[in-house]
DNA sequence: GAGGAAAATGTTATAATATAACCTTTGCGA
DNA sequence: TCGCAAAGGTTATATTATAACATTTTCCTC
């Protein structure tokens, strides 16, 4: 996926219909402050934090206090729509929202993109890894921290 | 390494020592406190973080304010004898304190125990997977959250 | 050994991130 | 339409981290 050229509008909305689809399949719901706040989330390819989230909403709607957020947010996670980025705390679209797969970000901190791979070589070693000591994986997190192709070049 | 039976005041007494020559050849300083904290960080094999410390500290010292605690932190950290578990957001001793190595924690949800891995398996395949996207990596962080063996057959 | 710069520490205040607890409203099936 | 469960509103507070400035200590130079 190229991310520094891409119909972003495009990427959006292909993202929405699928969760709206997914939340129908699952009989859950992705009510008004879920959208809005995962619209606002996929604004970018970059992560945001819950009080970014919350002053873009607030800038909509007035007053909005932390546990709005956090709870669509919790909700949103649940679901494998986004992700939390640890070394961020921030969150990100997933654009594969089937529930819990391992993935991996690398994130540019020149330019704040956040790119989500699946690379199938990264998770076999974590598991190879993490078989030969008996330990049991409940999460896979993998986040590279650098500079992008598009930043190394500038 | 196996950490759920082995002499931990002599894991401890070994990493002290190292650093403290480490400390000698870079020509900077274990100071009394950065060397308390050092010893807190090492008093198991889990993560604390800087409120537990500081804590910890208070209980000895009387009053200590948070910066005095985050400094100590600062100082450890660039000289790679602690590293921070971004999952946790807590800090663990580093049983090997040359600058800057790849590392990967395999932490424990039962136990708490985080063990420091090094596998050299994953960290090429990390790098594989971002120089194919031309990707520069500066920092890579691998957490994997589960059951350690210890805790899997309890 | 006195002067002075740099490093370390002390102190105060506040920023940034996240959750607990309780109450009200909404949606929806019995 | 009653009543429960889910969602959202509101208030308060917990947790993690840093900014800014004052003081002390270290240690080099003369
Ligand atoms: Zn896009
Ligand atoms: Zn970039
Ligand atoms: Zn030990
Ligand atoms: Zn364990």
């Amino acid at each position: 996926m190229q991310l520094h050229d891409h119909d972003h509008d495009l990427c959006l909305r292909e993202a929405l219909d699928r969760i709206q689809a997914v939340c129908h399949e699952r009989g859950v719901k992705l009510t008004e402050v879920r959208r809005r706040i995962l619209e606002l989330i996929w604004t970018s390819h970059r992560a945001y934090g819950a009080y970014d989230l919350l002053d873009m909403l607030r800038a909509e709607r007035g007053r909005v206090d932390p546990p709005t957020v956090y709870r669509a947010l919790d909700f949103l996670l649940d679901q494998g729509f986004i992700h939390r980025v640890e070394s961020l705390n921030a969150f990100i679209g997933c654009p594969l929202p089937d529930r819990s797969h391992s993935v991996q970000f690398f994130i540019c901190d020149g330019c704040g993109t956040t790119l989500e791979a699946q690379d199938r070589g990264i998770t076999q070693a974590l598991e190879r890894s993490a078989k030969a000591q008996g330990f049991q994986v409940e999460q896979k997190i993998v986040e590279l921290r650098g500079r992008c192709a598009g930043c190394c070049t500038d």
